[in-house]
DNA sequence: CTACAATTGGTCAAATCTGACTAATCAATA
DNA sequence: TATTGATTAGTCAGATTTGACCAATTGTAG
């Protein structure tokens, strides 16, 4: 329903067709939303037959036509429900991607370290790439801003996992 | 592929059967992963379809035969580089479920932070279960340690967010 | 003992998602 | 001004995911 919810609040902005919604979905809100073009337009039939937008082909010389979605009265009511809903609930986004942590004892500290160590550029230059989109409007930054929170944050947490592999098994010179 | 990569895992330790793989996951591994029993059969035919793992219908009785997966030296690979790619990279988790945050400045200040109040409890009763989850062997109770991490950060967030919202419009008394 | 629920083990049709594709237009450049 | 490449706009078959279901077995309470 997040999806939903995205769509709508955007088409209550001002009313548009898929490739606009989709292009703005996955360009400049890429860092914090994965929803493809497919996808989009997917979704958008559905709210279509359900009601909450409505479809108007528009032709324009001889290229296949191109759907403008509106919002209805009663996409309007869902996207003020579904707001209402999103924020006071919290789901856990699970299986990040680290699910490699869980077999990492199957490795030696070396290549543990050496693997964990090449992860941690991957997020650093994430980190810089994230924080060089361009502004959004509104609270929409609020949502650039998270995800740049998130990666400081599992930043912080990859660290402590390494610091642990190396204390693990290595109390070197003057070990107890 | 970090669902494959979970299974072939989990089948290194010990070849078993599908229910079991997946009660596992949805039970002791829940509040990491996401992994739903008829999916994890879908990929477990998947994988042995590409050889990663080879299927042995046991008949018990006459109730419908129980079907055994053993990991094959091709899987056993398969663990190997998927476990080296998984930890060496970083993909970040998007669309989380705050998407709400993105409109939350059509509403009126209060009711936003009435939600964002409800929102925090959910936070913390998923913060108190997930710390009461028993304990996991090895490695694999990283992923809970994370888990509890990055909720915390999450609630963390949440409070600057709830802050800035009480800050934004309310200069009250002495305002410039 | 028996009936009623819970657990074990798995399947399947329907819903959803994806990558690859079409096809027109614009933009530039040789 | 053809040729090439990007951009706009959308479709679709095939892959994946889901929720609901089936059927046997094991408690378990009366």
């Amino acid at each position: 329903m997040e999806r939903e919810l995205l769509l709508l609040g955007l088409l209550r902005q001002h009313a548009t067709h898929g490739y606009e919604l989709s292009a703005f979905v996955e360009g400049a809100m890429n860092a914090c939303v994965d929803l493809k073009k497919s996808t989009a337009y997917f979704l958008l039939d559905k709210m279509a037959a359900t009601g909450w937008v409505i479809v108007q082909e528009t032709r324009e010389g001889n290229r296949p036509p191109r759907k403008t979605y509106t919002l209805t009265a009663a996409g309007e009511a869902e996207f003020q429900r579904l707001l209402r809903q999103n924020l006071a609930s919290f789901n856990l986004p699970k299986l990040s991607n680290d699910i490699g942590i869980a077999f990492i004892d199957t490795l030696s500290q070396d290549e543990a370290i050496a693997l964990l160590q090449q992860r941690r550029k991957h997020l650093l230059s994430q980190i810089n790439q994230t924080q060089h989109t361009p502004k959004h409007a509104g609270s929409l930054q609020l949502l650039i801003e998270h995800q740049i929170y998130v990666l400081n944050s599992e930043l912080a947490w990859l660290d402590t996992v390494i610091l642990r592999i190396i204390a693990q098994t290595k109390p070197p010179i003057g070990a107890e």
